[in-house]
DNA sequence: CATATTTTTTAGACATGTCTAAAAAAATAT
DNA sequence: ATATTTTTTTAGACATGTCTAAAAAATATG
């Protein structure tokens, strides 16, 4: 049985391997917020029990078994997210603080009962990816909307990680996820996107183009 | 902000609180599993935080406070079983431990919600029931098998604590929560009672009749 | 390529919550 | 009312997971 602690770690792997494969001591401190040295440490725990891959001064990257629990706990956490939100009627951005506590629980059958509860849901309110019972995700084909041309389209599939205010913003403004999206012009000078949402007009800042993510189609 | 370590020996102290006011180190122990000697620690600290009474060699009790956080963490669990059971589909046997888990989550608008998504529950599935919002519990007036005189009837409530290999028995037998029980006979010898539930005679041992809880009516 | 800077690790400290062993207090028995 | 037993507490140890400060290794710079 591996700790609260340990689990986090591993999961802030399997997030910050997205970046690149060996992951920095350095990124996964400031990722979770505690001193490299602390960092230190636990890595050398995790190597111990063969769920990194981890040599001093280099980086570190999950093992096959390392990623199989990283899949398992962010499973749990989306499952809950959309049980949250689905269910208990929690807004996009008030889930994440209580699924971080949720994630932990252990239970396998919780875990895939929920999922039933839920009718087997793909996305998460983010629109992030569940992985399912057997640690399989789907990889998506995500673009920010930074990414697209004008007159191109796409649906609302989520925000980039670490923007939680965005999606407040987003929330305010009544866009959710799935909603259709479509440039209508880019302001050369400052990059602003104006767009067409739900038959209405919105311009967004550049800041915003980078971290909302888009599932394109023609 | 208490530790799971901290609001387990105040719902302790709630449990064992039904038996005597003045609660001994030793049945916390018991309890808990735990040795004497680290709830004599713990205890200091709680009545540190003004959780509990406590004075040395004295048995301990809760203060108003300290009974308030205990509420919380029983309306918590009580309502995570109903969900658990209810929503999930799962035994009545088998949602203790996740229970004792998902009592720890700390989110107050969580609990509120999912009360509301329950339908407001005044039980759990084990018959107990659920403190509201403000920690006002229904004292119910609960009896044991045991102690009804033959052709008394009554409604299955739950079982006493600890006494969870019951709650599977029962499951076996099909009988449930709210079945209507009647005593039939009582056999002298042995303290054997003959009851009917759902139109069909069962036999309980007296060792059973002194763990089913019932709601008596005439 | 030698030095400066940054990153990472080590060493030692501390808080939390547990334990064992021994001492002290309270309860019980003779 | 004293001795024995039981209960409770104290003292000191240990595991976990964090921290700070200093050392070591890797990287960047002139």
């Amino acid at each position: 049985m591996n700790s609260e602690s340990e689990e986090d770690y591993l999961k802030a792997l399997y997030h910050l391997q997205k970046e690149s494969n060996e992951v920095a001591t350095n990124s996964i401190a400031e990722y979770l917020k505690m001193k490299p040295s602390s960092v230190t440490d636990m890595l050398k725990k995790l190597s111990e029990k063969n769920f990194i891959n981890y040599q001093k001064y280099k980086g570190s990257s999950l093992t096959k078994k390392g990623q199989i629990i990283a899949l398992e706990i962010i499973r749990k956490h989306r499952l809950w997210e959309t049980f949250l939100v689905e269910k208990l009627g929690f807004g996009w951005g008030q889930v994440h603080n209580i699924a971080e506590q949720l994630e932990h629980i252990k239970s396998e059958e919780l875990t895939n009962r929920l999922d039933v509860f839920l009718g087997n849901p793909k996305y998460d309110p983010h629109g992030d990816p569940i992985p399912n019972k057997d640690g399989n995700i789907e990889k998506m084909n995500q673009k920010l909307l930074i990414e697209l041309k004008e007159f191109q389209k796409g649906l609302i599939t989520g925000v980039k990680k670490g923007t939680a205010s965005l999606l407040s913003y987003l929330d305010k403004e009544k866009i959710k996820l799935g909603d259709k999206i479509k440039v209508l012009e880019i302001i050369e000078f400052d990059g602003t996107y104006i767009v067409e949402i739900n038959d209405r007009k919105c311009t967004f800042s550049e800041k915003i183009c980078q971290n909302l993510l888009l599932e394109t189609y023609d």
